[in-house]
DNA sequence: CTAGTGCGGAGCGTTTCGCTCCGCAAGGGG
DNA sequence: CCCCTTGCGGAGCGAAACGCTCCGCACTAG
């Protein structure tokens, strides 16, 4: 257990490692959501300024750099719908989790589902956070600040809607650093509109069903065939 | 001008190849939409049930095919907002012009912006549906039923950000079709919340200043540099 | 100085890309 | 009947990008 030492105490090599993995996982993120499903490990080592050999040496493959996104991100998650319930308000509460995913830039998730296997750990922090999600919308909805006629799915698929910013994204990725800030306000004020269509007022009802929770999980599962 | 003799006079090998060009285009759409900013002329072919022989005779280049789309997309925009403008009540035409967008489904256009050069047809058309859209704008704000702190770029930028739906992309990808028309009527809904969060009525005030139109504008200038 | 550790990135083999080129099927006129 | 025109499909080219391996080097401790 020598490496729950507090950093000070580590070897300064060690120190970096950590320092790289951080950096990895923030530029894996990014690279994602800017390029897709077919981002390259290489933009993703370039981007978090780090050797290829470095990236290799922390994971073995591509997908386990993936995989292990995926699993830091959900628990992010899962503390971010924790934190919107220690919250009295109903509806703050709510708002909290929404406006906490978007800011971890959930996006960059969309792209790997159904291109990675799921390990048992992954599918078991998905389930938690699912839970604690379904009791914040339940609570909203008891309180009736939550539109009645909007689902727990409704809600998660508005945050990945919100989620994915191709403005964000491209100014990024063609470097106008100088309109980041502009695009980041653009963005908050989009989600406010959002949240406003989402409060219980004189709104008129939504058109069609409910959409079920296959319309989320669906995609993950993955195509072997075809 | 014997090429403006109507279809039925044709010979039948041009009917086909008018048939062609709209699948192509069709499928260059629905790929670009999948894939983004990497979709290959490959797919596209493959799609639309057409050669690549036949692609490249039509369109000289990639960037040529590409440059096409967004040419007549544009004038798809324009017809949409004449069409909203010409319904009496100002809310309806603007929720008009929302619904007929996002029915085309624009995401597909936001991958290519900066990698084609644009022609000053181009710019003119869009000059031009900027026009109606402002126009259509103005009218819901003058008529009190848009909310006053929403500006036309918000209203744009909830466009795009709408009509990226990575939902219906990555099922249809992946060859789900049992589950598109659950997919349609979930994004149908996220659109509803997201127009009731644009109509006046008791809601807190935006966050932040109203975004400005090189918003809007920058990624589709060419990086030449960098 | 030597030994050990962990870094960066050149480069391997493979895949995928944009695009060219050519053989072929399907009418229409002689 | 043949031939000639028209427009099709797709094999395959050189180039580029990919995931990943491997090795030379910088740095620190003793």
């Amino acid at each position: 257990m020598s490496w729950m030492t507090p950093p000070a105490r580590r070897a300064p090599r060690q120190a970096e490692a950590e320092r790289n993995d951080r950096a990895l996982l923030r530029a894996a993120k990014e690279v994602l959501a800017v390029d897709g499903a077919h981002a390259s490990v290489a933009a993703i080592a370039a981007r978090a300024k780090v050797g290829i050999g470095s990236l290799y040496r922390r994971y073995r493959t591509k997908e386990d750099l993936f995989r292990h996104l995926l699993s830091v991100t959900l628990d992010q998650y899962l503390e971010a719908a924790e934190a919107g319930l220690a919250i009295e308000d109903p509806w703050e509460g709510l708002a909290h989790y929404v406006h906490a995913v978007l800011d971890f830039g959930p996006g960059s998730l969309a792209p790997i589902a159904g291109t990675i296997a799921l390990s048992p750990e992954i599918e078991e922090k998905n389930r938690k956070g699912d839970e604690a999600v379904a009791a914040l919308v339940d609570r909203a909805h008891a309180a009736g600040v939550l539109r009645a006629d909007a689902s727990l799915i409704d809600v998660e698929l508005l945050i990945e809607q919100l989620g994915k910013s191709p403005l964000l994204d491209q100014l990024g990725a063609q470097g106008r650093t100088e309109l980041l800030g502009a695009a980041a306000n653009a963005r908050a004020r989009l989600t406010a509109i959002a949240l406003d269509g989402l409060r219980a007022q004189g709104n008129p009802p939504l058109p069609g069903e409910a959409p079920g929770y296959e319309l989320f999980s669906a995609r993950w599962e993955r195509p072997e065939d075809d």
